[in-house]
DNA sequence: GCAGAATGCTTGAAGTTTCAAGTAACGAGC
DNA sequence: GCTCGTTACTTGAAACTTCAAGCATTCTGC
């Protein structure tokens, strides 16, 4: 897990604005934990992030879900997911079929096998994120949790303003 | 700007990890600000954050940086930088030349236009940032800045063991 | 029911990023 | 001063993502 040395924040000077440090620990932090999952889904599984995410809103539907209701809880567009699961059908993962009651609309379900397979990246990938988080105590978790939580609030409002 | 419907949370089910939940809320949040910038930036200046990221780590060196340093503080590959760095040469908001001292490396640094581009790109580029961020008070940016700190020690210490 | 708008998804091209392999230059030890 | 290992960067292929355009289907108001 050998990552390139990254701390993008050693450029800051002492007159930017504090917004603008907090934005740039945020991103890097981010990006350094989602490099490593990446990494490791990649490694262990020949799999990836944002595959992973597909899998994991098909797991928690049993019914399956449209298209358009996967791209809209991964952080994707709709071209991308279409891309994505057209991959991971190939690769026997995912089911496509038309929707009975939309013909427009295509749904997704896990087969057996893509189940199996979510389940054992799902194991390693919660260890990971523990393991990655463990330097705050659960107190502070929960603290930055509910901070990030005002923070998605204020994005959400500030987006459909 | 309108962006699709994100929220990767909402497939969360109550028995998973804390941690992970609070992952997951930081990778929404983190790329939601990432995105709205890279459009804010692409839309105004046909730039993209990337790009924005090596201008800026130019904009404080001014004798210029070599390659290694340039993808060392920005979150990228090596052969990515060259390609930014070749792309903004191209454009003229860069200009590269063999190390003096070793001529295996390449110096880049940034020309009379590229610092006057950057200039404008940063002004609006910390506005949007503040203003997004804007949910946060004083205080709690304060606290998660420390929180995030934490973190990233940590991070570090994980990715050398 | 029918025209036109809206919706759901796919497609193809272009852009971006990564990865692995390659080239050139440096440096330590003989 | 040669040789081997290392370092700095570039390159080309492949993976992935986005964007805009397109197609089929459904819905709405007449």
């Amino acid at each position: 897990m050998t990552l390139p040395l990254l701390d993008p924040e050693t450029r800051l000077q002492g007159d930017d604005h504090e917004a603008l440090r907090l934005w740039l620990r945020l991103f890097t932090c981010t990006t350094m934990v989602e490099r490593t999952i990446d990494q490791v889904l990649k490694r262990d599984f020949g799999s990836s992030l944002a595959r992973f995410d597909v899998l994991a809103q098909l797991d928690r539907a049993p019914d399956g879900l449209r298209m358009g209701e996967l791209s809209a809880g991964t952080l994707t567009t709709n071209g991308n997911v279409t891309w994505l699961v057209a991959a991971l059908e190939a690769e026997g993962h995912v089911r496509r079929r038309t929707a009975p009651d939309d013909r427009r609309a295509t749904i997704v379900r896990l087969t057996a096998a893509g189940r199996r397979h979510f389940a054992t990246m799902a194991r390693q990938h919660e260890a990971l994120i523990i393991e990655l988080l463990d330097g705050l105590s659960a107190t502070e978790r929960r603290t930055m949790h509910s901070l990030l939580g005002t923070v998605k609030q204020h994005l959400r409002l500030e987006r459909t303003a």
